[in-house]
DNA sequence: CGGGGTCGTTCCGGCTTCCGGAACGCGGGC
DNA sequence: GCCCGCGTTCCGGAAGCCGGAACGACCCCG
């Protein structure tokens, strides 16, 4: 088991020149069912620029394996496999594995929702979201990726790896809320305060009222250190950034320097 | 959204004569990771019969597109993308939507692990697992897939299920522990039993020490209700199947119940 | 330190199998 | 009831895939 993959392999729509072909058609024919929960033969066809009769071809194999399933009227959407398949992929890593008891006790600790996140492209992908009943409103639980630049968790993972800053650079600073920073320099300042105080924050950048605080875990020989994946914090913007929030930021920053040494207790 | 997915298609190996044959065989190479957490070209070709170097390039494809992703030296394991899809899948489901909250509630009546579970093919696939963090010993998580007759949410679903009944006994009743009802007719008498009193347990069957409570989930018009998924309550046997066993088997009943209507309200 | 075994990857020719266009059947809507 | 749009099926041509063998890297063991 180790503790992540190594790279999380930034999706060139790739259709074009690949060996087995018809394998990237179906894998593109999946990620159509990213954006939308059903869709039918002609609008797959229509959206990856293949004949309808392949589309449908496509279809009912990924079907057959039970990577889709069908819907009435030839209709298909992602299939509970998908949801097997993942659950594996997931529990197969040791980061998660060391995580998920010490997320837990800072979830008891904080009461507010916690999360642990890892870069996938420019993208944070949370591997783990445990909510706390009784906190106040409910946080939205139906995403598992957001932008990295308006996510803290994604700011200590930024603020570590010069690539990753360079690839959210590039990919631009999108606006989400009128406090999202979309000035770049401003946007460097927030990482350069975020390596000098060993946490980052949030404040109403992605959705309005909702911040989170983020630490980062870490991996690799000390002087080569490098975040892997960051524990954060998420709940409404008073309570979060209020008077909590020194007893929030050490709660995370504490959890986060736990999983970094379990990790290298229990890593290779 | 739909409540699930039609029909949870048995996985027929069919490797054989399907449409599509390379897709066919990516997704056998995908099934190849479920029992195996890493796995190179050599050994995935020798599990599927097919020749070293197509095993070679459905792996890279599968890579290339995300599903696998490369550890060192050339070995495979299952993609970080899985787990989007999986997550993807299972968020559009209006029966975990509903369900989410009461099962909350459910935990912190009950301070036990509770399980959201549907049938597929003749396993237990469970949608949610809600654990509480001071319930004693920690309950093994790292499944997400039982085989049904051990267990109650397997009962509960096969007791309003003439073929899903039929087709566990097809499979055999498997002995776990000493406690496993493998004789058919005794374990079709449990199906009565659950059928009058409209809840199943499972006591030690599946893991010793560990027990279940279970009831259902229906849908479907009066008169012709059928079990679609159902709720249970896990821990060991003493906390779950001693005196506090009528208050649990009311709290779960109560809380399949809740779920049953509003999925009537929400859904179609 | 070097050799043999194992494994992942690449190359290439023959041919299996897939692609695209057109036709079919169906269902829903104006 | 008609028409439009959809999912599915059929067919020929040829594109892309399969399998065997060769290559290079790595590891274990002597």
């Amino acid at each position: 088991m180790t503790v992540l993959p190594f790279s999380p392999p930034v999706s060139d729509d790739a259709l074009e020149d690949a060996p087995l072909r018809s394998v990237s058609t179906a894998v593109a024919v999946l990620d159509c069912f990213a954006s939308e929960a059903e869709l039918g033969a002609t609008k797959v066809a229509a959206r990856l620029g293949i004949a309808k009769s392949t589309a449908c071809r496509m279809l009912a194999a990924l079907a057959a394996g039970g990577l889709l399933e069908k819907a009435g009227s030839g209709r298909y959407r992602l299939g509970l496999r998908l949801f097997e398949y993942g659950q594996l992929a997931v529990d197969r890593l040791l980061l998660r594995e060391v995580a998920m008891p010490i997320l837990g006790e800072l979830r008891e600790t904080v009461r507010e929702t916690v999360q642990l996140g890892v870069a996938v492209g420019t993208d944070v992908l949370y591997l783990e979201r445990l909510e706390t009943a009784g906190a106040g409103l409910r946080f939205r639980t139906d995403y598992h990726r957001n932008p990295a630049h308006s996510s803290s968790i994604g700011r200590v993972l930024a603020a570590s790896d010069p690539s990753l800053t360079m690839a959210i650079l590039e990919r631009g600073l999108e606006r989400r809320t009128p406090f999202t920073v979309v000035d770049p320099r401003r946007w460097r300042q927030t990482l350069v305060q975020t390596r000098e105080q060993g946490y980052a924050t949030c404040r109403d950048e992605y959705d309005q009222g909702w911040s989170s605080i983020a630490a980062p875990i870490l991996t690799g020989a000390s002087g080569r250190r490098r975040a892997v994946a960051a524990v954060s914090v998420v709940g409404s913007t008073s309570r979060v950034l209020g008077p909590r929030k020194p007893a929030l930021v050490q709660g995370v920053r504490r959890a986060a320097e736990r999983i970094t040494v379990a990790l290298e207790r229990a890593g290779s």
